[in-house]
RNA sequence: GCGACCGUAGCUCAGUUGGUUAGAGCGCUGGUUUGUGGUACCAGAGGUCGGGGGUUCGGAUCCCCUCGGUCGCCCCA
């Protein structure tokens, strides 16, 4: 008879810019990944934000209008795509549109004001690089219905508490600006045009161009051609309206009444078109070119340009693996009891007795594969408080207790259950 | 979207003037030391050398394309 061979069907790799992250090692990333995200819901709790959850996916104009058709997100990054009946969706890019969104449609406005946190998967079609995927991760809080500089101090504290927290604080440094209120956002950006456009020969290409779609940008750009132009523009502090530069005071004042250091950095301005007066980037040198481990800012229009009532609000967001990657790992919990099973008639016993445990909240578990000194050899590697063997004697299966010592101690089943505290 | 470097077993990597059946360590599977054991020894499984095309008698090794990875530009968390 002629064998027949079934071709192996090709496994198709992981999605470029996606990973698959698995825990249980020491240094897992995964482990660390777990670390932010359990110490982010520890410390949100500290503050009154309720967790919330928004779609992953949304009607494609929800971050089309609130991010700003100019910006790179949304004109070159979206992950975006009709669905099978007709609407275009779009999977996420960030948090702050959705929960915008939310907020107006969900009559959240009746808790106003409102505080909020979550976590999730975010999707940008961008080049995968150090810090940078193409599926990645936030943590997000945000105020919304407050319009008082008391929000942006407590967010800012908030952040600060979790970077300390995480043990990640050192040689990151909390930048802080003012974009200034709509009057002064505009006068601003008059004198920064005609700043730039009176050095335009000395810009580089992409200057160039951002001068047409973005001109705020030139200010933080790394080309060292752009830096003494940039440099030598004006700050915002001439163009702030009263009300504006009291507004920027309070929150400063705030800070510093609580105790957070911060660098007023007045070349930061924010990507996104929705930003208004307070801006911040928590910023570190130790991630390479994506250094920005949190930031955000205040953005009082974007719910009124969504179509929703008026609404100040302030909000952040920070990126999970960032700050994972400069997290120490905690450490991996070790497991309760580890039994190795010597032969097979000692099966049963064995899962008598880590049944007995699971029910018990101890975690455990049985190595029943491999010769008998390799099993023994497994369970020791996996490090748990405390070892067994199981073996069969003649008419009942024995259990060894190991502890520290070579010295055993060897009990019948019910004999060590009884020892331990169990009974049967 | 642009640039640089890289791509050999599950993992970390050797393997260049192109030349017989492609290697190591770890991991995995089985076994030995005739039971008290973590580090010893033996054996085995596992690779279309990212994929495709080209040059050549002959390509893991040279050339082109493509996909992927890493880092940077850009963008942003």
């Amino acid at each position: 008879m002629a064998k027949i061979e079934t071709p192996r069907p090709k496994t198709p790799n992981a999605v470029r810019g996606t990973q698959d992250m698995l825990g249980g090692t020491e240094q897992a990333f995964q482990e660390r990944f777990a670390h932010v995200v359990a110490t982010f819901d520890r410390v949100r709790r500290l503050y009154g934000f309720h967790r919330v959850e928004v779609p992953v996916f949304e009607a494609t104009a929800v971050f089309a209008r609130s991010l700003g058709e100019s910006t790179d997100v949304v004109s070159k990054e979206m992950y975006t795509f009709e669905d099978r009946g007709g609407d275009s969706i779009t999977l996420r890019p960030e948090f702050t549109a959705g929960i915008a969104r939310a907020y107006i449609t969900e009559g959240w406005q009746q808790y106003a004001p409102l505080k909020v946190a979550t976590h999730g998967p975010l999707f940008r079609y961008e080049r995968p690089q150090k810090g940078r995927f193409r599926q990645f991760h936030q943590l997000d809080a945000e105020i919304i219905g407050a319009g008082e500089p008391g929000a942006d101090v407590e967010l800012l504290v908030f952040a600060d508490q979790l970077l300390k927290e995480l043990g990640v604080s050192e040689g990151v440094t909390l930048n802080l600006n003012t974009l200034g209120d709509a009057d002064s956002r505009e006068a601003w950006r008059a004198a920064l045009i005609a700043h730039f456009e009176a050095h335009r020969e000395q810009l580089s290409e992409e200057s160039l161009d951002r001068l047409a779609r973005n001109p705020l940008r030139i200010l933080d750009s790394k080309d060292p051609r752009d830096r003494p132009v940039a440099d030598s523009a004006p700050g915002i502090d001439a163009y702030l309206t009263d009300e504006a530069h009291s507004f920027f005071e309070k929150v400063t004042s705030g800070l510093k009444a609580a105790g957070v250091d911060y660098h007023r950095n007045d070349r930061l301005v924010r990507g996104l078109d929705y930003y208004r007066h307070t801006a911040f980037e928590f910023i570190t040198d130790r991630l390479g070119a994506q250094g920005t481990v949190l930031g955000g800012g205040r953005y009082d229009g974007l719910i009124e340009n969504l179509g929703g009532p008026s609404t100040p609000a302030v909000g952040w967001a920070a990126g999970i693996e960032r700050l994972a990657m400069l997290v120490d790992a905690p450490a991996v919990e070790r497991l309760g009891v580890v039994i190795a099973v010597e032969d097979d008639q000692a099966l049963a016993a064995a899962q008598g007795i880590i049944a007995h445990f699971r029910r018990n909240s101890i975690s455990s578990e049985m190595i029943a594969t491999g010769s008998p000194r390799k099993r023994f050899d497994k369970a020791l590697k996996l490090n748990a408080k405390v070892t067994l063997s199981a073996r069969w004697a003649g008419e009942k299966s024995q259990i060894r207790y190991h502890a520290s010592s070579y010295t055993d101690e060897v009990f019948e089943v019910e004999q060590l259950l009884a020892e331990l505290g169990f009974h049967n």
